[in-house]
DNA sequence: TGTCATTTCTAGACTTTGTCTAAAAGTCTC
DNA sequence: GAGACTTTTAGACAAAGTCTAGAAATGACA
């Protein structure tokens, strides 16, 4: 492993220290591919390409580190397409086109959406996030 | 059937009609349960709800219906939770609080948020619906 | 009315995403 | 190293939704 890389991985596992997980060998593999640039990925895809190099990683701890991830702010969860999950590894404020002829998922740019007004919430609920997802189609 | 319950599903018939859905029996049972008042229901719900009087729809069928339903704009899918779609009966335009604990979908309404400025969309597409989503948990 | 073509419905097998379980492996502390 | 806890694993399982191939209903029209 170069020099570059092993930087990398210790900046991996310093982040998941700060979140509070342990760096275990799996977690940071997976953290690894999903904290090398912001993009969303699903459980399916992590687990492919996890698999893909040398080392294994089982589907379930997959799918648990991904839960894990995201209950500790380490990803976002974004819930566009009925058939997947995908994980955004930019955590920051911002939005999302979902193409539904493509099943692609893109950014929108945090200042190019504003959502006026905070609407007043249930009883005994508190707020755990605002999305704007914006449907496209390709054009006919 | 008493007069009101007749009037009610012709009135169901005709708006099927003119979203240029044919009216067969099995679609007018389930546009008559979906379309009594605004809700959520899931296809599973449906599927339950229809069945429990004395007609029978298959789950083929109702899968497709609500397809149909929604491609034709009768009813308009809400995607918020990872294990279901919803089919919401009300497709003027409003928003959705979704509750992460209980699974609950309640409305927004309309009024209480806007969202300011369209983005410039990915070429060659065109917009197909902006949905803002509130997820909410419990008050711990 | 009878025939043909088209649409719709159906049971049930199947697919896919994700969860669960019980055991094995790893880690930590004393 | 013993005991306690956490993490990982294979593979069975669950649930939502799709697919298929045939049956039933519907429609057009001679």
């Amino acid at each position: 492993m170069d020099k570059e890389a092993t930087q990398y991985r210790s900046d991996v596992i310093e982040r998941l220290k700060h979140a509070g997980v342990t760096p275990t060998q799996q977690r940071v593999e997976i953290a690894q591919i999903l904290f090398r640039q912001p993009q969303h990925m699903s459980a399916e895809q992590v687990l492919s390409v996890v698999n893909a190099s040398s080392s294994v990683v089982s589907k379930a701890t997959v799918y648990n580190t991904l839960g894990l991830f995201a209950e500790k702010g380490l990803v976002r969860e974004v819930i566009v397409d009925p058939a997947k999950i995908f994980y955004d590894s930019n955590v920051s404020e911002h939005h999302h086109f979902f193409n539904v002829d493509t099943g692609e998922l893109t950014d929108i740019h945090p200042a190019a959406v504003r959502v006026d007004a905070m609407p007043s919430l249930p009883e005994g609920t508190v707020a755990d996030g605002v999305e704007v997802i914006i449907r496209l189609r390709n054009q006919p």
